[in-house]
DNA sequence: ATCCATAGATTACAAACGTAATCCATGAGG
DNA sequence: CCTCATGGATTACGTTTGTAATCTATGGAT
């Protein structure tokens, strides 16, 4: 068992719901023990340890965490950014859901969802950014 | 607390990756038989015949399709709008994967795929639209 | 030295999913 | 009338997911 899961796959691999919950405590905390997960996911899950327990074994088979031994427990760490993930899943979300169309989406949640004001502006800035990183001011 | 929602039989249910696929079809045609369904589906997947059926018959028991006899066959129905359906997928992928919040959703957008001018301008566009709508007049 | 809490490994087990095949009835074609 | 393609119903079957329990080894407490 000595340095089993090393090589980093090129793409993150899938990772389902109950898996996201743990790798958000992951990318949280930093490299991190089982015990120590499951205290952060004490308040915000009613998880047995054991469940938390399964879902960082089948993280590690899938190659989304590494393992190293740390005295007589094993410390785990993401092998993938969150922000890897993340575009990951929106890609895979908006191509699902709305043809991979980002448009239709932000039109249904403004159009659903109250934003607030301080939102908006947060998006408008993103979106004068893109554009500036985009026609680099010719 | 008004707001208009309608009451249909209760609130979309969860569909699959494949079954998106289907579902999709149907918004587009509107009610349609297993037979044209699968021809839609003819260009974009390979899937046989069969495994259509499975899928619109999951989605008949998961309450997303309605049924209607047609001769000897079928015709089948959405029963909840493509919009929200949408909403809801939006709203369970933000939360597992940002934590519900819009704006690191869009800074990932736009910081990795190119966005075309247009479509920055559409959002723009979008976001005044919220601002307005939610500030009548102050 | 003994016993317990706990970590990791192994095993469980049902529901959901992807992907069909088989069985049965029937309308269309010969 | 007999045959066959096709629709619906039933059945299949491996994988993934959610949610653990049991088994085994061991470091710490007594």
């Amino acid at each position: 068992m000595r340095g089993r899961n090393q090589r980093k796959p090129v793409a993150p691999p899938g990772i389902s719901d109950a898996e996201w919950k743990v790798m958000n405590v992951f990318w949280d905390r930093g490299p991190s023990t089982l015990r120590e997960v499951v205290e952060s996911l004490e308040s915000g899950s009613d998880w047995k340890p054991r469940t938390v327990q399964t879902l960082i074994r089948r993280l590690v088979t899938k190659g989304a965490l590494s393992v190293e031994e740390l005295g007589r427990e094993f410390r785990y760490t993401p092998v993938f950014s969150q922000a890897d993930c993340q575009l990951d899943e929106s890609r895979s979300f908006l191509g699902r859901v709305f043809d991979g169309r980002l448009v239709p989406f932000l039109a249904g949640m403004v159009e659903s969802e109250k934003i607030p004001q301080e939102e908006i502006e947060a998006l408008r800035r993103l979106l004068d950014e893109a554009e500036k990183r985009q026609s680099p001011s010719e």
